[in-house]
DNA sequence: GAACAATCCGACCGATCGGTCTATTTTTAA
DNA sequence: TTAAAAATAGACCGATCGGTCGGATTGTTC
């Protein structure tokens, strides 16, 4: 797949189109949930309209997948590029969460969770590309917390891959809990215990 | 273990074998990704066969719930029975999950965590079914670090709810990890702060 | 062993699955 | 404006979906 020009074609929009509204599908529903007629339902196109610019169901995955956690992740960007401090980072964070566990970037929850737990079994190039993903959170993690080493705003002795784990986990923990039972306190519980950890590394 | 008391019909014993087999095929494939086909093959049964014992697909999924947390559960108040110390149940809980991440009880996992992402926006009875068992559980750790505190094993300022939601969040968060790997370290990593939640709790 | 009930088989049903293909429309470059 | 190229519609395909049902088989009780 070759990135072209910058020139805009009809199949870039509509591609676009597509993968916007069968994020959501894959995400609520799962995989094998989600089929082509509601993919058709959602993006107003025809069976052939899908099939002229993805060639298979998995691929129209794998690009809503990427696309979502995208999404996320630009969010989260945003409201944390402003911030100096890692720690004052990694809270907010966590109130990002806090505010979208609920009310997520893309409906039905994280798509790190969800994809993870739906693909586990059944569909290995979804899985790998999860594993990636969370790779990537994982080294921004450390990234951010051995820069904080360096201006001295994070304890020297953290073991930086530990606490990212912990973190992560703890983090979809809480959203699983608060998205079962629709209940946002459950993530606040969890909340409390992550601003423990951060606090704990703060010098 | 049968119970020999009551007499088991034929029908019987024909539930337990298509709950015992339909338990690990929707737990590994889900609820959608799993087909009656796949039923019957792994229980050697014909359509007529399932359907004569259950009424839809849904109530096997739902049985078949129940028997997975069940096998889970039987297998923790096993090892946690002759313990008396409530923190060393709860070590031992850790423990198990440990050596069961990547062996797990039920092939494909925890039925909580993947019931919970599967049925979340299909199938509301399931999903409720799931609540009520988080509820138990919840419930259960409440109950042993009550009764610790009678006996001054346990820190009588403990906030027993708020500990219960942190600890099942954190074992499912590292459930979820070392699963999507299928690396054990990930939850050892997570356990580890499992047990500093536990040694805090110490009076 | 007869008689009745419980259990199970498998053909069958309409709906839907992911995917293909050709005709037609729309976009693009001249 | 026009012709080639790109994109889309929708009929169609074989397979499979969850579920039904009448008849064959098996288990249970005298």
């Amino acid at each position: 797949m070759t990135t072209t020009k910058e020139r805009t074609t009809k199949a870039t929009r509509t591609k676009v189109h597509i993968i916007e509204q069968a994020a959501h599908l894959f995400n609520t529903k799962g995989y094998v949930g989600t089929s082509m007629k509601d993919i058709m339902k959602a993006t107003g196109l025809s069976k052939g309209g899908l099939y002229g610019n993805f060639q298979t169901k998995e691929a129209i995955a794998i690009a809503a997948f990427d696309h979502a956690v995208d999404k996320v992740w630009t969010e989260v960007r945003q409201r944390t590029k402003m911030m100096d401090n890692p720690l004052d980072k990694l809270r907010e964070v966590v109130a990002f969460y806090r505010e979208r566990v609920l009310n997520p970037p893309i409906e039905g929850g994280c798509p790190i969770q969800n994809t993870a737990v739906d693909a586990s079994d059944s569909n290995p190039a979804l899985k790998t590309r999860v594993k990636e993903v969370v790779d990537l959170w994982q080294q921004r993690i450390m990234h951010t917390l051995e820069q904080g080493k360096e201006k001295k705003q994070v304890l020297p002795k953290v073991d930086t891959k530990q606490f990212a784990i912990q973190f992560i986990g703890t983090v979809e923990g809480g959203i699983l809990l608060a998205q079962l039972y629709q209940d946002i306190t459950y993530f606040d519980t969890v909340a409390t215990q992550l601003h423990q950890m951060i606090n704990q590394i703060n010098p």
